[in-house]
DNA sequence: CATGAATGAGGTTTCATTCAT
DNA sequence: TATGAATGAAACCTCATTCAT
């Protein structure tokens, strides 16, 4: 009998080695050798689970989208707010950290690379039907009003909170936990009043 | 006796080309015989203007920002909204569509790359900067309300933009113009609208 | 408590799948891999039969060698004349054009690979010898004239054979069986009257 | 000013030298360092002249067969005799046996690599229709008789030699230029009895 | 015996950088 | 200054071989 090994296991922690790799040193950095060394292996033993270099980083941004998801529905689970849960793809802890250093990696590498965009838009597409179910979980518990596209007001959302993840990668110090949460909190109260001043009569801007 | 050039607009041509060349092929495929194509020089020459690729896609991520301000000012100039001031920098024109991609691609290099980092915070402060000032003018002007915190919204409205640029590049078809600036266009209008709700009496969230 | 297997049956079932590899993909994509999955096993079983890769490729060559031999052998038990013996070992059967094609890829190994060369000059006086033993039949048969050298006519012959061969395997499109047959009956015609043209007075080239 | 480089003469000299090393190691050992190493270059240069090892391959073999047909030629301006000229693609001298060696490795090389086989059936046409002219340049002194096809003779002739190519390339103690010369010679006397024979009522094989 | 995971040694290819002209 | 040939250092990839199970 062969060694023992679980294919679909070993694949996994390779790709979660790439993600380590390309969220210490960037994408231009991850050499297979370097994701090879992470995880005690060596590039041809690499071989036997991806035919190439592309679908290693594939499979690793696939793995850090995964693993996103799951962070978000562990706070579900809990039954947290919307914040909490949003909070979750901020990078607030290590781990939320390098996953979003990965996927801002993989985004500078969607440009000429048309197989990284389409893997991008599929990520995009799935994360957007997530956070519009979070959203829509939100209007059902009275935390956000009802008048609102759901749809859009997650693209808005995951824009914003793109955007602040963005400037808490570049410049941590400036941008702790709290910050972040309190940025999110007067995003998210803003749609609250928006809405109750629509549905009233009054002062609109010019 | 040596040939007469500007050495200053030699430079920049030469930077304006690695921004093309960035934005078409992504920051992995651009190479330093491809810029040199681009502006119809050879790599040898482009090493008279830049001791290594470094210092060239530092130079070129510099231009772009420098590009990007100038866009800005063009419009503030024209007295144009707060809107569509920001809204030159999502990628509504093929120009600016460049310029965001080059400002994806680095984010990425960032990672990993200290002093790409520090340059990427450089530019930033100084867009942070300038985005203030434009916020200070809505305010002036009557279209924002005074009981903000100009600084914290332009990192607001910056992350805001980004986000959204970031969708608007990887999907352009759903993404038009319109969209984004319906968006941006909703956006502030809320800004207004909490603001004048937290100076009336009336329910707050819990 | 070992499997049973028949090893001779298994080495030979093997350099069976090394020969068709060949045919098919040529020397150089024949991996070991490759054969291993045509005959559904895997190269560490291979390893057990095989010591190194080129002592399969040795057995292939060989193999390819015997099949051959087997080929002509059952047209003489038919009876049959030089002609159609000779043209079994034209590529005019799928399975004579594999062995060819075999035969073909080997002659490049032989370059610079003395292993090879040695097997292939073995290979050849065997086939040398099953050669001129037909053209000894065919003297006693009186198909062919007795006054010939019946070894030197052999080397002739084959040549003569290995030459179409090699067209044929390139452009089986313009060498179908009927060409090849014609050129052979031609070329061994020919041999017929020079030998009576030689016995007769008459006049000779200067 | 650059360095001065006679491109196409550069390119040319690295073909020769891949010629050299695949005469000598044959085309599973020949690397691009190998071959570096024969024109006291580096790999690195060599790209600037091939996009890649198949280019420079196949530049080698089309310098072979330029090389064949420039022996050929020098011979035909010397009014040689066709025994003679055809005796040029037969390895009597160093040279030609390095070609012949040459050839021989990509017809092993053209099995399963579609572009090699290409290249091939181009060479072939070429070097027919050349050999083809010495056959009718044979016929018009008087060497040749004129019933025959040229097209025809000139296939079953280039067949005829490159199976004693074979064979003289692997034995070449046992194929001396005599013994060739002396089977060619014979070769072509029957070509020229049979047409007698043909001509003349006489008695046909049954 | 058989498996197939893993190794490790090349090989090809790409490119920033250097430098003779 | 400008050229572009050449270098040399990776990087990716392939694969024969080994070996724990």
């Amino acid at each position: 009998m062969p060694k023992i090994v679980d294919h679909r296991e070993r694949r996994r922690s390779i790709a979660t080695a790439a993600c380590a790799t390309v969220a210490e040193v960037g994408l231009e950095r991850t050499t297979l050798a370097a994701v090879a060394r992470r995880c005690a292996l060596t590039t041809g033993a690499i071989a036997h689970y991806f035919p190439n270099k592309d679908a290693l980083l594939d499979a690793a941004l696939r793995e850090s989208y995964r693993r996103q998801i799951e962070r978000m529905d562990a706070r579900v689970t809990d039954g947290a707010s919307l914040e909490t849960v949003m909070l979750e793809s901020l990078p607030g802890s290590a781990e939320s950290r390098e996953l979003m250093q990965v996927w801002l990696a993989f985004w500078g590498r969607a440009i000429g690379d048309v197989a990284t965009a389409r893997a991008q838009r599929r990520v995009h597409a799935l994360w957007l039907k997530r956070v519009t179910r979070e959203i829509e979980r939100a209007v059902a518990s009275g935390r956000l009003p009802a008048a609102i596209d759901t749809s859009e007001e997650a693209e808005a959302l995951i824009a914003q909170v793109r955007g602040l993840c963005i400037r808490a990668l570049f410049e941590p110090a400036n941008w702790p936990a709290t910050r972040l949460a309190a940025c999110l909190a007067r995003y998210l109260d803003r749609v609250v009043v928006s809405a109750d001043a629509a549905s009233l009569p009054g002062r609109r801007r010019a």
